[in-house]
RNA sequence: GCGGGUGUGGCGGAAUGGCAGACGCGCAUGAUUUAGGAUCAUGUGUCUUUGACGUGGAGGUUCGAGUCCUCUCACCCGCACCA
């Protein structure tokens, strides 16, 4: 008698199956048994590992049940899958939680991680659970350290003084990530800059690297390449040095006057072809010539309280487009470097300190925030490049700024030439004078790396009162977060406090030395640990050479979108210091890239404030693993947005019934007592219904093949595969159960229809797979089509009068234009419309349709 | 402002330049059932229905356009005084 579909009973069974007998368990080859380099049967399939908050999410699902789908696949096709787990530990999650409770955060942190754990099983995701990695555990974070200290040797680790977010009410740094609209995500109070000394990593020496590479990368996303192109924010251009002089009246400022003739400032801009049109020249308020220029003029009063206004606006204000533009004059002239000529010294908080050199050239004539402020301030503006009428009043004067390109005017030798000319001349006469060069800017900075907080990887560092700074050595590494009781930041690490364990000896002397009670960022934990996975378990290295080399680079990386710049470029720049290093030898860690789409309910995105939230556990225990896995990817295209729907889970929960129904019925009737092996059918000898099906099997074969393996679109395979049951269902009644030969069509249908939904129904797949008598689905091999079936004998094709469809013809599937023409002209729709007309064109598609024209 | 993307039934969506709306949801009718649920069958873009119209809008290329080109509108995402 048939059984009952229940989801639960086959899921907890085969889960334990594939526990108990290391299925997924995926070995390093053994040293020597393969070529060196990436295996031809080796492929890497990854997830972004998940931050563990709690509970695994929708989104998570997604994730990874997307990912297990193409690993199972991939193993169907015979290749050995590296698809492991981890978890990104570190951060602030269980951080807070700490500080709120006073209990450790890696508490927090190993029962979040079981809890996504045990989800992530009960979904069936086929992982190799004895690769997995957690950051926050002494036996990763001290490869972390390790890995640090190989840019501290290369010199791309290093410490300077820089402005930081800094919140007053919680009394801590911020990452840029916790600032919301200028204020803490915590806590809501405004966001104060703060300058404190900090550890970087040196990434902008990898801006041009991380730009060129993108040649180097399979597939990515465009929108992600061009977020991280913007992001590192490459311009050229020339950087042109500015002379200063003192006022003509030098009222003020005589007995330093002499000693600024010599001062120059440094300018960058894209575009010295206006520089005839250079009418005033501006410093940012934090700009440190600011101070001494103005010292003892009759402007230093108001310069000084605007410079000390500007600093205290809040970096959004500052940065609305929208804020009018203010400055002071400085009472100081700079000379242009091409006219000669004196032109004055703002100081105007419209220019930042941080891109550039922090102190620009004014264009008013062809620069829009020059033009504002050369109108709000009286200053003149000079058109340098031809401009359109549209730009101009009926004087011929400038009302707004023209960015665009023309012939240059106004610029005594260089008049005449285009705006592209020009920047080269312009640059190469000033650059015989000494006075400018080719330069190329990036809005990339470097990466900055220490945070005060407690849960992250401590900087493996060291203060000597007599040796300075040493990194700690090798063989005392890790160094191991110690045991606290206070949490909550106080303006410093909380590990500052922690004077037993700040206290140490220096490496090098032995003397007393302190610790550095910074931690890591932790995207640098996250930069490196599809590495780890190789070697998870070894303690003498980071990862294997070898079978790093075997395993890399990421076949396939999945996650979302959010990660398109700062997680995707560190490990980007990561992996080029490891190949710089000689520990890898690759440039580019993930050749694949694919970003999924997000799930919503009810029109927002599911979060626990707003009460939207479906849990996966209740789904799971509701409809099964195999209906919420099949549901994700049925929703729509992966890489689209998608809402989520709670008929349509039930929808697919009931598909899958059908399924059940359908097979095992089969059973039941013996239908599948038949041979193990495809029986070869004699095209000639198969019923118009037998063939029917035959060829529909094979051409669901052949879409869910492509579309999972090629196209990513799960969707569509799931439709094929719901179209292959309906079909298969049609004919239940039919008389092709009657004979040898339709009961082994209908059989083989019933086969492939379990074989290809295995990989999203992997449970269901098992269970179904073992009653019909075979073993172990997961190490079949994956299903071919048969290309004598793919298409049936006759088809149909639409006629097409004058580009309406006019009636429709059957004929032989490789039948001629001709003989198609010759059928098409009997048809009495298509007579009907012949009559007294004249036929001009006639196009025959094969296996599509016919197009008459007629006149 | 700059960059990227998306617009198709009541809904999610499908469609190498070739019969728009596959598949699923929902809905309707029927069968089965004491009833409900489940299941099965049939139907389901719009309209003034012998036919015409339909993929945000307007043009264009083509025998043929959701798909390619030009312009335009709406929404979403990213960056944003980047010199």
């Amino acid at each position: 008698m048939a059984r009952k579909y229940v989801p639960e009973e086959i899921e907890t069974k085969w889960q334990k199956v594939w526990e108990d007998e290391e299925t997924f368990v995926t070995p390093n080859p053994e040293p020597g048994a393969v070529p060196v380099g990436k295996g031809s049967d080796a492929t890497y399939v990854l997830e972004m590992f998940p931050y563990p908050s709690g509970s695994a999410h929708m989104g998570h699902v997604k994730n990874y049940t997307m990912g297990d789908v193409i690993a199972r696949f991939r193993r169907h096709q015979g290749q050995r899958v590296l698809h492991p787990m981890g978890y990104d530990a570190f951060g602030l999650n269980s951080e807070n939680m700490a500080i709120k409770t006073g209990e450790p955060p890696a508490k927090f942190t190993e029962e979040a991680i079981a809890t996504i754990n045990r989800q992530l099983r009960r979904l069936g995701v086929s992982i190799d659970w004895t690769r997995e990695v957690v950051t926050s555990r002494p036996e990763y974070y001290k490869w972390t350290q390790w890995l640090f200290l190989q840019l501290y040797k290369k010199g791309l680790a290093y410490k300077k003084e820089a402005p930081v977010n800094w919140c007053p009410s919680c009394q801590t740094v911020l990452a840029n990530e916790q600032v919301v609209d200028g204020a803490c995500e915590r806590c809501d109070s405004p966001v104060e800059a703060k300058k404190l000394t900090q550890w970087f990593f040196r990434i902008t020496d990898y801006a041009e690297r991380l730009l060129q590479d993108f040649d180097k990368l399979e597939s990515w996303p465009e929108r992600v390449v061009t977020m991280q192109r913007n992001w590192i924010g490459r311009s050229t251009g020339a950087d042109v040095v500015f002379g200063i002089v003192d006022d003509e009246a030098g009222a003020a400022g005589d007995e330093t006057g002499a000693a600024r003739e010599d001062l120059k400032v440094t300018v960058f801009t894209t575009r010295p072809d206006t520089l005839f049109g250079a009418t005033f020249f501006i410093l940012a308020p934090e700009h440190p010539l600011v101070e001494g220029l103005v010292s003892g003029t009759s402007c230093e009063e108001e310069v000084k309280r605007y410079v000390a206004k500007a600093i205290n606006t809040s970096a959004i204000e500052r940065a609305s487009v929208e804020k009018e533009k203010t400055g002071v004059f400085t009472g100081r002239y700079a000379v242009n470097p091409v006219t000669g000529g004196k032109i004055p010294i703002y100081v105007a908080d419209y220019v930042m300190m941080d891109y550039g050199t922090g102190a620009i050239m004014a264009v008013p004539g062809h620069d829009e925030r020059d033009f504002a402020f050369a109108q709000k301030y009286g200053l003149e503006v000079i058109e340098v490049i031809d401009t359109p009428a549209e730009f101009k009043d009926a004087d011929g004067r400038l009302t707004a700024a023209y960015p665009g390109d023309g012939v240059l005017v106004n610029s005594g030798r260089f008049n005449g030439l285009s705006k592209a000319e020009g920047i080269v001349k312009v640059t190469e006469w000033l650059k015989e004078r000494g006075k400018a060069d080719f330069a190329v800017n990036y809005k990339l900075r470097d990466w900055l790396v220490s945070r005060q907080r407690y849960w992250g990887a401590p900087i493996p560092i060291v203060y000597c009162e007599k040796c300075g700074e040493v990194p700690v050595p090798h063989e005392q590494l890790p160094v191991l977060l110690p045991e606290i009781t206070d949490y909550a930041p106080k303006g410093k690490s909380p590990l500052a406090a922690a004077e037993h364990w700040v206290n140490t000896k220096c490496p090098v002397c032995g003397g007393s030395a302190r610790r550095e009670s910074d931690t890591m960022d932790t995207f640098v934990d996250s930069s490196w640990y599809y590495l780890r996975y190789v070697s998870a378990r070894r303690d003498d290295v980071a990862f294997d050479r070898a079978a790093v080399d075997y395993w890399l680079p990421v076949d396939q990386y999945i996650g979302g979108v959010e990660h398109a710049i700062l997680h995707l470029m560190y490990s980007r720049f990561f992996t080029k210091v490891l190949y710089d290093l000689d520990l890898v030898g690759f440039e580019e860690p993930f050749r694949r890239l694919f970003t999924q789409g997000m799930i919503y309910y009810r029109g927002a995105k599911m979060s626990k404030s707003k009460g939207n939230v479906v849990s996966p556990d209740e789904m799971v225990a509701k409809y099964g693993a195999d209906s919420v896995r099949s549901y994700v990817l049925f929703m729509g295209p992966a890489e689209s947005d998608a809402e989520w729907n709670d008929q349509g889970v039930e929808g697919v929960y009931r598909f899958l019934g059908r399924v059940w129904r359908q097979v095992t019925d089969a059973i039941d009737e013996g239908l599948l007592r038949a041979a193990k092996t495809a029986p070869a059918w004699d095209p000639a000898a198969l019923s118009s219904a037998e063939r029917a099906l035959l060829v529909k099997t094979n051409q669901v074969i052949e879409k869910t093949t492509v579309d999972i393996g090629e196209r990513f679109r799960f969707n569509t395979a799931l439709s094929a595969i719901m179209e292959l049951s309906n079909d298969i269902g049609a004919v239940r009644t039919s008389g092709l159960r009657e004979t040898p030969s339709g009961r082994s069509v209908l059989a083989f249908a019933l086969k492939m229809m379990v074989r290809l939904l295995e990989p999203f129904a992997p449970h269901m797949g098992a269970e179904l797979w073992g009653m019909m008598g075979h073993e172990a689905v997961w190490d079949a091999s994956w299903p071919e089509a048969d290309s004598r079936f793919l298409t049936d004998e006759t088809i149909e094709l639409a006629v097409q009068v004058n580009g309406k469809v006019r009636d429709r013809v059957v004929v032989a599937q490789d039948a001629s234009a001709e003989d198609v023409l010759a059928a098409v002209k009997e048809l009495p729709g298509v007579v009907k419309y012949l009559e007294g007309m004249t036929l001009v064109k006639e196009v025959v598609v094969p296996g599509r349709l016919v197009s008459l024209v007629v006149k």
